[in-house]
DNA sequence: ACAGTAATGTACGAACTAGTACGTTAGTCA
DNA sequence: TGACTAACGTACTAGTTCGTACATTACTGT
């Protein structure tokens, strides 16, 4: 069961570098969130695609590069998502709500992209750090927090003096959690936190901690 | 640099098992940590114990088994922390904040423990489900969660009506996000959630978050 | 049409790695 | 004290895995 199984070539084969690297990457970052990356096989990957390891390296250079494209890829895809991020009409408490749906909703949408970041981790960030495409790109939501967080400590309504990047850790790190450590938390809790019928009540459960940090009274200091 | 240097042996080797499958445990902990299950490599760690890697198959039969003892006991400490958990005393409000100071510092405390867990979770709990120490053990931290969670709702104190264990993988969540995601949320916003200078900021952050949340107006349903 | 090149396939090797067969030694208990 | 066994060491292998040398073919521009 490939991924990819458009128009079989009846005869001869069909030269398409687009496509033949696109479907690399898809299969890779399958492999790649599946078995990490020394358990991924880069002979497994070639065997699910309909070319052959040599493009793998032909294209890409190695296993290494690979995963940093696999990597470069799945961080545009969520950096998409962030950019068309529209909440200017929104009020502040409302734009908050929206800003944690998308996350929410990105992340559950995209668990193999959890799981390549769970991967970088694990090898301390060391493809980022070589690429240059994902060096301090920060994250388009980071402005969109900006904004809110300033639009919403103007208005008063927010009473917590909050950084942006803080915010965004908070807000990601129940998103990233929920994904990331779904099997260890089944495992010992017996509780699937990505079960479709608990989904809103995640959804709503963590927007309301965040509003409530927001406009709760502080004690003066 | 081995990770245990105590009085070496002038001539004969000594024989105790326990010092030796202890040592087997600690350097294959930091092993699979730094490496991940398949990075991790058995003559690696054979070689910076004081015994062979004959003795690894000798005690724990296998690669997969050695990793599953090691997350046995990572998971035992923490257990351990949690059971030491003395709440009782305490109004529910600085109880939660204690929970959350406890889950805080262990985490942190323990960075190979989180990343065991990562590697854990990208492998889908296996170990765990194949492990009859830790299949659904839950966690000594609940009941506690559990009965501040009671006493909090009595009193009036607390107006959110949350379950335990979602309480339970909130604090979790970020505890675990700023250890596991460290090196990524580093390179990418050039930010250190475990810089020493900003723990105390990040641990009264979540409390005042947790709190917040627990002790917030709710919209009438 | 044809030359040049980008794209592709095949076959293979060198290095690594989990696991084991076999032999040895230090405690300990009768 | 001597025999028995748990604990330990060495040397090796079978299988795997990343990577590449070499050969080939489909486009593209002129």
């Amino acid at each position: 069961m490939t991924s990819v199984d458009e128009t079989a070539r009846p005869g001869g084969r069909i030269r398409d570098a687009a496509r033949t690297k696109a479907e690399i990457l898809d299969v890779a970052t399958q492999e790649f969130a599946r078995a990490g990356y020394d358990g991924a096989r880069v002979d497994e990957i070639a065997a699910r695609t309909r070319t052959t390891k040599r493009m793998i390296y032909y294209y890409f250079g190695g296993k290494e590069q690979l995963f940093t494209a696999v990597l470069e890829r799945a961080y545009g895809v969520i950096r998409e998502v962030e950019q068309e991020l529209d909440v200017e009409h929104l009020d502040p408490v409302a734009a908050i709500r929206r800003l944690v749906e998308v996350t929410f909703d990105h992340h559950e949408a995209h668990p193999d992209f959890i799981r390549l970041v769970s991967i970088e981790n694990i090898h301390g960030a060391e493809h980022i750090a070589a690429s240059e495409k994902l060096g301090r790109i920060g994250s388009p939501a980071l402005d969109v927090i900006r904004r809110i967080l300033a639009s919403g400590q103007e208005s008063g309504l927010f009473t917590a003096d909050v950084d942006a990047v803080d915010l965004h850790a908070m807000i990601s790190s129940f998103c990233f959690f929920r994904v990331s450590n779904r099997a260890t938390f089944g495992a010992l809790f017996g509780r699937d936190l990505v079960d479709p019928a608990q989904r809103e009540h995640y959804r709503t459960m963590l927007g309301d901690m965040v509003i409530a940090y927001l406009t709760a009274e502080r004690a003066t200091d």
